[in-house]
DNA sequence: ACCCTGATACTCGACTTCGAGTAATCGAGT
DNA sequence: ACTCGATTACTCGAAGTCGAGTATCAGGGT
């Protein structure tokens, strides 16, 4: 039974259970109204298949099941000894070792030399916009909580997200100047290759012969043994 | 046919595709040796399934198939108009909107309360220490690529990650230190929390009555019309 | 001559994810 | 009395994800 740890809405159904048995329809009305759907996903698909899941692992089980007139019936589970150690150690686990995430930024920049330099610039200065709006909304979000005495430990998680996110706009900021003034180390390289198959060069034929067509810095694209 | 656009990988294909046509196994050994695979899930099994998928939007077609010997059949695909348009559209949107990340430490994080305060401390100064060896290693990569004249555009992504591994860290440390000293908002209350519960109290039985139980802090979890 | 490791190249099917769809009930207004 | 939108509660099937498995070949060592 090799419980493969992968969807944390598993260790969320876990978390409310272990506070007291519910129904999947309460545990997601639960997360809801605290919020942490916007830390996890949520969807009534996943939800529904991941509670069967945890039942058929033996980390919960169905206590009874309820119908209030014609309307669809409630499964009632509880946690098991065994779904209390798995919440445990699960939580554990994401608390304590740093997992390989694959944002979708990173996965646009490792792919960003597709676009020509002054194209990325420009999308990157929308989104600078966009993230000083989101990080507005989360400030003003923050500021309620604390008017309503809401004691901190409830909203780490937005704060946590709020580094992150000032991170990566300060990160961009200074990436979108480096564009800008030329200081990125290979941007003439940048510039050049999209020049060349704007004449309608291909790759292929570029990359031939790189130095002569990109210039110095293209040096190390060379193979090892032709780099002199 | 509404492309649903969720997994990278297909992006990345369209990105080699563009340079030149590639049968699959090709387009995942060039992301390999370029690095790719660090900011981009890369299995097998989910290649072979969005090559087909984009083939069956026209984004791709198969350009013709070869077999040497016995070995299985190669087929060789090159990017179509449209899939050109779609991979600078695609593209165009990662750089410049912010998507919802869900990243494992949020969601460990917004569930921390399901753990005893110094049991997430000590937790989190474990993730300290393994976090400073990643930002160590991704320090020495970005040397090494330094030395051998690698332009700057060919590892944004990877300054980007340690960028936000930075951002992280500091937070982190900011956090258990606040835990540890008491001056996080709730320290008690979740302190008490637990207290009880390892006494044998119910979460039902604290939640009757917050306040009595938990303390001050507790007023704001009460539903808004007793909260005086 | 033979074996063994590692690279090449893809297949398969069990499991997950997703979100639209269904269907009943409640309550606030007209 | 009625209607309409929100809430309650779950179902279904199409699509996607994953990684172990399969099979071939090249090259180096013994």
């Amino acid at each position: 039974m090799a419980r493969r740890r992968s969807n944390p809405l598993a260790l969320a159904v876990l978390a409310c259970l272990s506070e007291k048995p519910m129904h999947p329809y309460e545990i997601s009305a639960t997360l809801r109204t605290r919020g942490k759907e916007q830390s996890i996903k949520l969807n009534y698909g996943s939800l529904y298949s991941v509670v069967e899941s945890l039942a058929k692992q033996g980390l919960i089980t169905a206590q009874h099941t309820t119908r209030e007139g014609r309307r669809p019936e409630r499964t009632v589970y509880a946690i098991t000894e065994a779904g209390q150690a798995e919440l445990e150690d699960w939580l554990s686990e994401l608390l304590s070792t740093p997992a390989r995430e694959y944002t979708s930024l990173e996965a646009g920049l490792s792919l960003a030399g597709a676009l020509p330099p002054d194209e990325v610039a420009r999308l990157l200065e929308t989104r600078i916009v966009a993230l000083r709006i989101e990080l507005g909304a989360l400030e003003r979000a923050g500021e309620i909580g604390a008017e309503m005495g809401l004691p901190e430990i409830f909203t780490v998680e937005s704060h946590y997200r709020h580094a992150l996110l000032t991170a990566e706009l300060e990160y961009v900021q200074d990436l979108v100047a480096r564009i800008r003034n030329g200081t990125l180390g290979g941007s003439k390289l940048w510039r050049r290759l999209h020049e060349l198959r704007a004449q309608g060069l291909t790759f292929d034929e570029i990359m031939a012969d790189p130095v002569g067509h990109l210039g110095e810095e293209a040096r190390a694209l060379l193979p090892h043994d032709r780099q002199n």
